[in-house]
DNA sequence: TGTCTATATTGACATTGATCGATCTCAGTG
DNA sequence: CACTGAGATCGATCAATGTCAATATAGACA
């Protein structure tokens, strides 16, 4: 076992400090995430057959305009939380596993051991 | 055939159909963290001693005015993330580890075992 | 080739949001 | 009481964002 630093149990979000840079980064992507639309078709997309949807299903299930959900498409895309590919007439989205899997592990186990 | 529960193993974004309504609170909370110096904030209140600090600390490293992390911290307050409480002249906030283990948690895992 | 369908891009508009200076409130101290 | 310092609120400004209609692009098919 190791010689136990009693702050390395704590949340990531309190190990590293966070630089500028870094922040920016995080930032664009949790950004990307607050928007009520862009999380419904996030979910839509993971919960759909196969893990991916096309746009036709997207649309369909708003009441916005093509142009519009296009646009959040491309937004989620850009920051890497949607990967998409063209088969066919259609384009397919999917998520990136790895790009949710370590906001989440930044958000985890903030609970602090050391009082 | 439908019998095996293939997608019960997912992500909570892919379980929950996430409505309306639960998507608009959370689209709150990740707009909140959309933020680089909000996101900064957290992880200089996460990493301080005690697990809090007050504003002057924070005002303090940052090069932004007093108003402005008044008012970023009031956001962070509002959804949840922040809590305070004044003792004596100051205000010391510190994080909700609750609500950032929600988070967490809906982001998380979402592989999924069926192809 | 031309047409139809699916998706992306453009441009405009209204709304939101980050920031600051000025001001206000609150707590402590003469 | 007045004075001081910490923090919150207000009002204004400017940039960013969500939305749509119009248009463009790309593939399928006749």
């Amino acid at each position: 076992m190791k010689d136990l630093p009693l702050l390395d149990c704590c949340s990531p979000l309190a190990r590293e400090p966070l630089d500028d840079q870094r922040s920016a980064e995080l930032a664009r992507v949790f950004k990307a995430l607050g928007d009520p639309v862009r999380l419904r078709i996030l979910s839509i997309v993971a919960a759909h057959e196969n893990g991916e949807a096309c746009v036709c299903d997207l649309t369909a299930a708003f009441t916005l305009s093509q142009p519009t959900i296009s646009h959040h498409l491309k937004v989620l895309k850009e920051v890497g939380l949607l990967t998409s590919e063209r088969r066919a007439s259609w384009v397919y989205y999917r998520l990136v596993p790895e790009a949710l899997a370590d906001l989440s592990a930044l958000l985890a186990a903030p609970e602090r051991v050391a009082r």
